[in-house]
DNA sequence: GACAATTTGTCCGTATGTATT
DNA sequence: CAATACATACGGACAAATTGT
């Protein structure tokens, strides 16, 4: 059986804040979302690579959209 | 206008070849993967790390699932 | 054009933890 | 307990693209 995750690891925590964010119109599509380095603050994690890891996936999943020297930014939503 | 991506990175292209394998039907669900070290070997690449980003994407996308100490698996179609 | 600063993007190596056999 | 293998986190190095000077 598949195990139950006891605790969820960081970038599936950053990846659920994330969501939630985009979820509740805090971050609507087209919003840059705060540097890598800011978002490692923010979200307490002791290395950029762990920020990385979640948004790589939220961008594989056509949730974020990223541009090198630019930013990330909150993909078009599936409302349209 | 979103550049277009000169060169596929190593982990977009062993995602892009275990998704031919299973659309292939070469690795049908519940086909146990070989183990990360392995596909390090396989595909080349000097990390195991960067097998593991291609991993930890598919299984976030639910193509594969992984279980602790058993190995990685190929998941139940879409057809469902 | 040249240059530096900023930021995203990729890869690697290591350490540690967890689960199964 | 030991061996194997997956899972997570961190840190460093470098490349690529944009912006401003």
């Amino acid at each position: 059986m598949p195990a139950p995750r006891k605790f969820e690891p960081h970038y599936r925590r950053i990846i659920a804040d994330v969501r939630g964010r985009i979820a509740s119109g805090e971050w609507a599509p087209g919003y840059k979302l705060p540097s890598t380095k800011a978002l490692a603050e923010m979200y307490e994690v002791g290395s950029q690579s762990t920020v990385r890891q979640a948004i790589t996936i939220l961008i594989e999943t056509g949730e974020l959209y990223g541009h090198q020297g630019l930013g990330v930014f909150v993909a078009e939503g599936p409302s349209r």
